[in-house]
RNA sequence: GGGCCCGUGGCUUAGAUUGGUUAUAGCGUCCGGCUGAUAACCGGGAGGUCCUGAGUUCAAAUCUCAGCGGGCCCA
C-alpha cells in the first residue's frame, strides 16, 4: 500500500536502487544491439554551480534520450564539461591575486595553470551529483573534459586539417584587445560587454598639402589614435563642400556643415566649392604631429597621409571625414589593407605606446589622451573639445575598456568557406525553423576570419610549430611529435609543452612551439570527434558520427552551435549534427534577468527540494514552448506539484482496492474485453490516442506540448473523469467481472500512463511501474507504442459530449437549488444534432448515475412566450392611446408580433405601429423546470420531487453523514460496523434500509439509540439526525 | 543602426502554419456544490483597448506595413 506522495524521499529511494543496480550500465547493455543515437552533451562552463537555465536545457534533452532509449536505440549519453579559458584564469588570478600576466610570470606559470586545473576539475562532482540527482541516466564515470590529455590531442587535429585545406594563416590583424589580459578577444567576445562611458569628443584639422591655409576637419572620441593616423576617409557618394572661414579653407560633408558652424559657434563662412567626395580622393595632408612622431615623415607607401574613399563613412555623426587608423579599427585596418597604407599600431599588448609613438612612449593610452589633446591644440589644430557618452566596449571577463590594436595572430579563413557551410545547414533539421533558416543562417553570413590564437596560459596549445628557416608544422598527434623527434610531456598543457621542441625536417634545426593557446570557444566546437577520441581512436567515432541531435540556449548559436558547425565542417566536410533544438533563458516571474544582485535567482536545487525533480522537470518543460523566454513562477510548479498529487491519489485509490482483492496483474486486457464498461474503452482509447500524440510531438520535438497533454489526461480524463465512473465499481464485493474488469482497464491505463510520463518524470513513473509490474525499472522497459484498435473516436466524442451535458444538468441543478445528492425524475435534452442524440443515448447509464436522475428523454419543452410592454417608450410614443396598445399586447399571440419585429422591424398592432424597442420578451418556462444550456442544445431537468425521491434523498444524506463519521473515527475502508438513526423518517429510511446498510457497510442498522455506539447529531436539512456506529470485531 | 524572437484579464498562458459563432485554460478572488483516492475536486460569477496605429478583407488576436516595449545576437 502506497503512502502519501513525498517526492523527496521518494526519488531518492529511487536513485538509491538505480545506484544499487547500476542503471546506466544495465541500459548500455540492454541496447547495445540497438540502433545508434549520438546525442551530443553541450559542455557547461566549469566556473560556477548549475543555474536553473541549465536545469531547463537538461529538462528539455533529458526525456528525448530516455524515449530513444525506450524505443530501443543504442543512446550515447556522455556528459562533457567545458574546462579552459580566461573565465577561468580571472577567476585563479583573483584568488592568487594576481593584476598582470607578468605577475603570473613571476609567481611561474606551472602554479598558475596547475590552480586553472584545479578550479576546472572542482566543480566537477557537482554537477554529475546535479544531473543524477536531476533524474538523468547516462554515462557519468565517463565524461568528456576538455583540459584531458586525450581531448587537447584529438582536437588538434583540427588544426592540422585547416593547414591542409589552407585555412589556417597567420596574419597581422587589427582585432579587439583586453590590455590587462593581454590578449585578443573575438569580436563577439568583446561586444559582450558594452558600456556606457564618457569620453573626449574632439574635432581636429588636418592640414592640406600644397594648398595654403586649406583644412580637412575630422572627428574622434579617441584621440590617443591620431598619432596612428595615416589616411582620412570620405564617402564618394556624398557631397563635400569647400568653406571658407576666416582665411582658411575647410573640408567637411556639405549635410554637416550647418550642424558645425553652429557647433563651433562659426557664423561668417563661406562656401567656395561643393565637390563630390570622389573628387576629393588623392588628396595628400600633413600628419598634425610630425614633430613629435617622426615615423610619420618617413613613410613609404605612396597612399600615406591621403584622402581615401570608403562606403563606411556615415553622415550621423562626425564630420564626414573620417579619421583612418588601420592599427586601430577594423574597418580602418581592412580600408588599409585595400589602399596598401602602413599599418601604424603604436600601442604594445599592456596598451601602452610603444617607441613608434614618439613622446608618447611608454603612456598609458587613456592616460595619453589629455595629453595628445592639449598638444593639437597647442600646435592650432583643434576646433573643438567636447565630451560625449557613448557605448564602448569592454572585456567581458575583467571589465577594462577594450582597445583594438594590430598584432600576429592566427587565423581560420571563415569567410573562404561560409557559402559552403550555408548549404551545410540547410541540410539540418532546427527546432524551431527560424533559429535555424534566419538566425543561424545570418550569423553565419555575416561571419568573419576567426582569429583562433590567444596570448594566455589555461587553454589548449595550438599544435603549430615554427622554425628560424620559416618553416612551420602543424602536427596532429602526439605521435606525430615524436617522430619528429620531440618528447611528450605527461600533460600536454603550457608551460610543459613550450618544452617540447622537434626537429625541422628542412633545415634540421630546433623548432619552437608557437606558445599561444586556442581561443576556449575553440574546445567545445571540437567535441564531435574529440570527446570520442578520434583520430587516435576511430571505434566509436565511426559508429556514432554524425551527431544525431544537440540543445543548447539561444546565446550558442554564434557560441557553441557555429564551433561546432565551423571546425566540424573544416575537418569532416559536412554538418556535424543532423537536429538542433535551440531554447530560451529562464527569467523571473516578473520576466526580469535572474541575477545575484536583484536577489531573484531560483536555484534549481531549491526546486527540487521542495518539490522534487520529477515536478521541477515536468514544469520546466510545461510551461512555454522550449523556444520561448520561461518566466519561473513558483504557483505554477505548485500547480504541478499537485497534479502528481493527484496522480499518485488516483494511484493509490485503484492499488487499495486491487490489493484489498489481490487482484492478478497479469490478467491481459482482451481476457475481460467482453466485461469492458463504456468508462472502460473509452480511458482505454483515450490513454492510447495520448500515447499517440506523445509519439508524434517527441519526433517534432515540440516538448511543451507533451506535459500539457500528460496533464490534462490526469486531471480531465483519469482523476475528474475515470475514476469518478468506476469508483462504485471498486466497491463491489468479491470476484464481480465489473470490478475485476475495471481493475485490469486501471492496470492498463497506469502502466501506459506511466510509460508516457518515464521519459519527463523518471522518479514517480519508475515508482508507479516497478509497484505494478514488479520489473527492475520503466527505464531498461520498452516504450508501449499506440494500439490503433483500442482507439475509438466515436467513443471519445461522445463522451465529450456527454460531459458537456453533465455539466449543463449540474448547472440547472445548482440555479434550482438542488443538490446532487438529491435523486430527480427526469431531465429533457433538446438538441437538433443527431451525433448529440446518439451520444446521449449511448451513454445515458452514465448520465443518470452522473446527475443522479431517473429518467433522461431527448425530446424538447415548449416555453411560453411572454411580452413586456416597455412604457418608458410606448408611453411618449402613443400618449393616450398607450394604455390601449398596452392591452392589445397581452391579446394578439406574442410569437407572432416577435416574428413579425424581426422580419420587417415593425408591426401593425391593429394600427398602432410598434418598434423592437417597444416591447421586450421573456420565455417563461414551464412549471417544475430549470433549463440550462449547452454547447448543442438545452437542458430541460424536472425538478418537482415526490415522496419516492425524498426517501432516497434522505437515504443518501443519511448515508453520507455516516460516512463521514467512519472517516473521523479512521476505520478503514473494508471495516464493517453496526449502526442506528434516530430521526422523523424512519419509514423514509426502512425503504432504503439495505440499500443504507450495503453502501456503509453496516452489518445491523436500528431506528433506537444505543449507548455503546459514537453518536453524533446531524442537522439534514433543518431536520435533527442523530446517528451512531459502531467498528465490528 | 541591423537580424531574429516575444507582447493575449491582476499573474502564467492556449489560439498565428489554414482569417470565420460568444478569445483558451490554470492561479488568485467571490458565491454555491461534491467527497469511502485526493490538505483534493466540481459548477457558477466578476475580471480583456488580444502592445499601438494604419492597411488588406464581407470578416483580423491571426495576414501586411509602420511604431512602441522587452529579450538574444551582431555592428
Amino acid at each position: 500500500m502506497p503512502e502519501d506522495y513525498n517526492p523527496v524521499s521518494l526519488e531518492i529511494k529511487i536513485l538509491e536502487e538505480w545506484e544499487k543496480i547500476d542503471i546506466y550500465d544495465k541500459l548500455k547493455q540492454l541496447r547495445s544491439e540497438g540502433p545508434k543515437f549520438f546525442f551530443l552533451d553541450g559542455p557547461p562552463y566549469m566556473n560556477g554551480l548549475p543555474h536553473i537555465g541549465h536545469a531547463r536545457t537538461r529538462a528539455l534533452r533529458d526525456p528525448v534520450l530516455k524515449y530513444k532509449s525506450m524505443n530501443g536505440y543504442n543512446v550515447w549519453h556522455q556528459p562533457g564539461f567545458d574546462m579552459h579559458g580566461l573565465p577561468i584564469e580571472v577567476k585563479v588570478e583573483e584568488i592568487l591575486g594576481t593584476k598582470t600576466k607578468s605577475d603570473i610570470e613571476k609567481i611561474g606559470t606551472e602554479l598558475f595553470i596547475k590552480s586553472c586545473k584545479e578550479r576546472g576539475l572542482s566543480f566537477l562532482k557537482i554537477w554529475i551529483d546535479f544531473y543524477r540527482r536531476f533524474g538523468m541516466i547516462g554515462d557519468f564515470d565517463n565524461p568528456y573534459m576538455t583540459l584531458s590529455n586525450s581531448y587537447i590531442e584529438s582536437s588538434w587535429y583540427f588544426f592540422r586539417k585547416a593547414w591542409e585545406k589552407n585555412l589556417l594563416y597567420k596574419g597581422k590583424a587589427t582585432v579587439a584587445w583586453c590590455p590587462r589580459c593581454e590578449t585578443p578577444l573575438s569580436g563577439y567576445e568583446a561586444t559582450d560587454e558594452y558600456k556606457d562611458v564618457e569620453d573626449y569628443s574632439i574635432y581636429v584639422k588636418f592640414p592640406l598639402e600644397g594648398n595654403k591655409d586649406e583644412y580637412i576637419i575630422i572627428w574622434t572620441t579617441t584621440p590617443w589614435t591620431i598619432p596612428a593616423n595615416v589616411a582620412i576617409a570620405v564617402n564618394p557618394k556624398y557631397e563635400y563642400v569647400r568653406v571658407k572661414v576666416a582665411n582658411e579653407v575647410w573640408i567637411v560633408a556639405k549635410e554637416l556643415l550647418e550642424k558645425l558652424m553652429t557647433l563651433f559657434g562659426i557664423q561668417d563662412y563661406e562656401i567656395l566649392e561643393t565637390v563630390t567626395g570622389q573628387i576629393l580622393f588623392g588628396l595628400k595632408y600633413r600628419h598634425i604631429m610630425e614633430d613629435d612622431l617622426p615615423i610619420h615623415t618617413q613613410f613609404k607607401e605612396p597612399n600615406a597621409h591621403t584622402i581615401i574613399l570608403t562606403n563606411y563613412v556615415t553622415l550621423e555623426d562626425g564630420t564626414g571625414c573620417v579619421h583612418t587608423a588601420p592599427g586601430h579599427g577594423p574597418e580602418d585596418y581592412s580600408a588599409g589593407v585595400e589602399y596598401k597604407l602602413p599599418i601604424l599600431s603604436p600601442v604594445d599588448q599592456t596598451g601602452k605606446f610603444t617607441d613608434e609613438a614618439g613622446k608618447y612612449k611608454n603612456i598609458y593610452i587613456k592616460d595619453a589622451n589629455d595629453l595628445i589633446v592639449d598638444d593639437i591644440e597647442d600646435k592650432g589644430f583643434l576646433l573643438l573639445r567636447d565630451s560625449v557618452f557613448h557605448r564602448y566596449a569592454h572585456c567581458w571577463r575583467c571589465k577594462s575598456p577594450l582597445l583594438y590594436r594590430a598584432s600576429d595572430q592566427w587565423f581560420i579563413k571563415v569567410e573562404a568557406i561560409k557559402d559552403q557551410i550555408l548549404k551545410e545547414n540547410k541540410k539540418v533539421k532546427w527546432i524551431p525553423d527560424w533559429a535555424g533558416e534566419k538566425r543561424f543562417h545570418n550569423w553565419i553570413e555575416g561571419a568573419r576570419d576567426w582569429c583562433i590564437s590567444r596570448q594566455r596560459f589555461w587553454g589548449i596549445p595550438l599544435p603549430i610549430w615554427e622554425c628560424m628557416c620559416g618553416n612551420i608544422i602543424v602536427v596532429s598527434s602526439t605521435e606525430e611529435i615524436k617522430s619528429l623527434g620531440g618528447t611528450i610531456p605527461e600533460d600536454l598543457h603550457k608551460p610543459y609543452i613550450d618544452e617540447v621542441f622537434i626537429k625541422c625536417p628542412k633545415c634540421s634545426k630546433k623548432m619552437k612551439r608557437v606558445p599561444d593557446i586556442a581561443d576556449v570557444w575553440f574546445d567545445s566546437g571540437a567535441s564531435t570527434w574529440s570527446s570520442l577520441g578520434y583520430p587516435q581512436n576511430t571505434k566509436k567515432f565511426d559508429e556514432l558520427f554524425p551527431v544525431d541531435f544537440i540543445t543548447e540556449g539561444l546565446d550558442q548559436t554564434r557560441g557553441w552551435f557555429y564551433t561546432l558547425m565551423l571546425e566540424s565542417f573544416i575537418v569532416f566536410g559536412r554538418a556535424p549534427y543532423n537536429k538542433v533544438l535551440m531554447n530560451d533563458f529562464v527569467l523571473d516571474q516578473f520576466g526580469q534577468k535572474m541575477s545575484k544582485s536583484l536577489g531573484n535567482v531560483v536555484d534549481p536545487n531549491d526546486v527540487i527540494t521542495k518539490y522534487g525533480a520529477d515536478v521541477t522537470r515536468f514544469y520546466l518543460l510545461w510551461e512555454i514552448a522550449p523556444w520561448d523566454k520561461l518566466k519561473f513562477n513558483w504557483e505554477n510548479v505548485e500547480s504541478i506539484y499537485r497534479t502528481f498529487n493527484i496522480l499518485w491519489n488516483a494511484y493509490k485509490f485503484v492499488t487499495l482496492y486491487m490489493s484489498l482483492d489481490k487482484f492478478d496483474v497479469n490478467t491481459p486486457i482482451n481476457d475481460v474485453k467482453k466485461y469492458l464498461k463504456d468508462e472502460d474503452k473509452w480511458i482505454l482509447s483515450r490513454i492510447n490516442t495520448l500515447t499517440k500524440e506523445v509519439e508524434e510531438t517527441f519526433d517534432t520535438l515540440e516538448l511543451h506540448y507533451i506535459p500539457r497533454k500528460i496533464k490534462e489526461f490526469i486531471l480531465e480524463d483519469l482523476s475528474r473523469w475515470y475514476i469518478r465512473l468506476v469508483r462504485e465499481r471498486m466497491w463491489l464485493e468479491d470476484d464481480n467481472k465489473e470490478k475485476i474488469s475495471a481493475y485490469a482497464t486501471a492496470f492498463y491505463v497506469f502502466k501506459r500512463l506511466s510509460k508516457i510520463l518515464a521519459p519527463i518524470s523518471p522518479f514517480i513513473s519508475e515508482a508507479i511501474y516497478k509497484n505494478f509490474v514488479g520489473e527492475s525499472s520503466i527505464h531498461l522497459s520498452d516504450w508501449d507504442k499506440y494500439d490503433p484498435s483500442m482507439i475509438d473516436s466515436e467513443l471519445e466524442l461522445n463522451m465529450n459530449i456527454l460531459r458537456n451535458i453533465i455539466e449543463g444538468t449540474l448547472h440547472a441543478r445548482q440555479k434550482a437549488g438542488i443538490k446532487l445528492r438529491w435523486p430527480m425524475s427526469k431531465v429533457i435534452v433538446e438538441t437538433q444534432d443527431e451525433t448529440v442524440k446518439k451520444a446521449v443515448i449511448s451513454l445515458s447509464e452514465i448520465m443518470k448515475k452522473q446527475i443522479n436522475v431517473k429518467e433522461i428523454v431527448i425530446g424538447e419543452v415548449v416555453q411560453e412566450l411572454e411580452i413586456l410592454p416597455n412604457h418608458k417608450s410606448l408611453g411618449p410614443k402613443f400618449k393616450g392611446d398607450a394604455k390601449k396598445v398596452v392591452e392589445l399586447l397581452g391579446a394578439v399571440d406574442s410569437c407572432l408580433i416577435k416574428s413579425g419585429l424581426e422580419k420587417e422591424g415593425t408591426f401593425d398592432l391593429k394600427g398602432f405601429q410598434i418598434t423592437p424597442e417597444d416591447v421586450n420578451f421573456n420565455y417563461i418556462l414551464p412549471k417544475g423546470y430549470q433549463l440550462s444550456e449547452f454547447e448543442n442544445g438545452k437542458i430541460y431537468l424536472y425538478t418537482e420531487i415526490t415522496e419516492e425521491l425524498k426517501s432516497e434523498a434522505i437515504a443518501r444524506e443519511v448515508i453520507r453523514r455516516i460516512q463521514e463519521m467512519r472517516k473521523q473515527s479512521n476505520l478503514n475502508v473494508e471495516d464493517y460496523i453496526s449502526s442506528y438513526i434516530v430521526s422523523n423518517f424512519e419509514s423514509d429510511l426502512k425503504i432504503h434500509e439495505d440499500y443504507i446498510k450495503h453502501e456503509t457497510r453496516s452489518k445491523s442498522l436500528a431506528f433506537s439509540k444505543n449507548n455503546d455506539y459514537t453518536g453524533k447529531e446531524w442537522e439534514i436539512d433543518g431536520d435533527k439526525f442523530l446517528i451512531g456506529i459502531q467498528k465490528l470485531k
